[in-house]
DNA sequence: CTGAAAGCGCTAACAA
DNA sequence: TTGTTAGCGCTTTCAG
């Protein structure tokens, strides 16, 4: 009898109404990932990791772009709960990860990148404040100066960078330099004008220092732009390994975040958390490798 | 009455249950595009586009990875449909592609990028054989002569910028190189390893025509691997804009392709046809425009 | 205008 | 094992 069922839904080619089943069984087997901007390399590579990961699985990926705007990402975050996702993945802006809490989410969520101030929730992050003081160290000891900061203004994340950069220029008793620590939206246009803007000035930077691949490559179009060459009149440092980082002349260097792992980790711990809601939540840190490259070579008079 | 109702939900937080909506109305206000790759940044730049486009009419997006695997779009498609999303735009793989009569798709669909033959979809496609006919007559007037062709197997615009490319060739005089003209997964790897192999030869490319910015990438750092320069050694030349083509040493030629219209093109058509089902469908062609570049300048012999 | 009732397509619980 | 039924949370229709 059942085998004539199943013959008979393969003979019609029946398709399953996965709303009526999720309305019935208040479950699903889709995962959301909300990130902040799809066009930064980031987060296109997490994605990768976290569909391999939850397709072994049998769930599939549903993936929102809330394009750094708290708004989108509300709306996304409301839609996918009332979507009866299994389980969220994402990056809050910094609006949403002050006021976590308030978000009330109920569904499972692992928040990635971008960390928010709760203990209740999956977290996997990387340590950024030790890799931008890596990072920042590594630019002062190959003579660097006057190194000018330009740091996502959206996130948690380009708080912390700056932190570790300050932190950095302070223990080799430099200064930041004044007005050339700015947060700026991440995004390649506003990387160029800020960078353009600062180059432009009377005692220009003789280094940038970016928080994400979006803001270097905006400060390297600028320096083109200024008909300057790196690094003999300008050094230039970032966040995350690109497919260009290593292209231009000279290859950048970089602090090369884990994006494979990141992804993996965090779809492993929110199925873990679909499986097992009362599980005790974890906060995974995962380091950053620094790359050094010709972007940051010494200066001949250090 | 109907404001006390209203102000008892606001004050409740009521959140309707989309699940419970669309299974009743048999609607819903999300569209899903399923790309090809989500690393191909041609993709992404088209999501943004779709996105806004949408986004005004209030409409969500859910974006699905096919990964150019023929069974996760299926997938992916199977699941859309049986989600109710109010449409799909996308970008099917060839085997899709040549079959796509037979996947049934009952909800509107918008095709994009790779066309199919069928005459009752709405497509927004480029113009590839033209396209690639003018990158390849640029880069025979500049006088290159032994032009390898590496071209992505997995859908028809591969196939598509080949016939352009080989048309050109032989318009000209020239044969297409025996061996040189390949079909390979249009992914990084791929193009590095088949660069290397062709540049290993005996009688090496003096010349690399590559079907996307994934392959252009890896045919770049093959060219790098093996220490020679462009153009002096090896030509290069690719399709769609990217933010290390022009950063890069010497910028890369390349046919750019309208991502911000075909993307905002793609939505509008699927919003109308949701909204007017049986309207007579539509296919725009657009062109793509060629960036002649230092990568493809002219040989000294020429 | 307000209220009641049916039913979207499925699953889970219970009866035969 | 097989059949029946209730109900997930909404929208739509129809009655009052």
């Amino acid at each position: 009898m059942r085998q004539r069922v199943l013959a008979a839904a393969e003979e019609l080619d029946y398709q399953p109404n996965l709303v009526a089943r999720s309305l019935r069984s208040q479950r699903s087997a889709t995962v959301a990932l909300i990130v902040s901007d799809i066009r930064n390399p980031f987060f296109t590579d997490v994605s990768r990791a976290v569909e391999d990961t939850i397709h072994k699985e049998g769930y599939a990926l549903f993936l929102c772009n809330a394009d750094e705007d708290p708004e989108k990402e509300m709306l996304y975050l409301d839609q996918m709960e009332a979507q009866n996702v299994a389980g969220i993945i994402y990056s809050p802006t910094r609006q949403a990860a002050t006021h976590y809490q308030e978000l009330r989410i109920s569904t499972p969520t692992v928040v990635i990148d971008r960390a928010v101030h709760a203990s209740d929730v999956d977290q996997v992050l990387i340590d950024n404040t030790d890799a931008a003081y890596r990072l920042a160290e590594h630019v002062i000891k190959n003579g660097y100066r006057r190194i000018a900061g330009l740091f996502g203004e959206a996130s948690v994340t380009g708080r912390e960078r700056r932190r570790g950069y300050e932190e950095a220029l302070r223990a080799n008793g430099l200064e930041p330099p004044l007005g050339q620590v700015v947060h700026i939206p991440p995004k390649i246009d506003a990387g160029l004008e800020t960078a353009l803007r600062l180059l432009d000035r009377d005692q220009p930077p003789d280094a940038f220092f970016t928080s994400n691949s979006l803001l270097t490559a905006g400060a390297l179009i600028a320096i083109r732009e200024r008909g300057l060459t790196v690094p003999e009149d300008i050094g230039l440092v970032g966040f995350d390994e690109t497919t260009w980082g290593r292209l231009v002349e000279p290859p950048i260097t970089i602090i090369a975040q884990p994006t494979y792992e990141i992804g993996s980790t965090a779809a492993e711990l929110l199925l873990q958390r679909v499986h097992q809601p009362d599980r005790s939540p974890r906060k995974v840190i995962l380091q950053g490798r620094l790359h050094m490259r010709g972007s940051s070579a010494p200066r001949p008079s250090a």
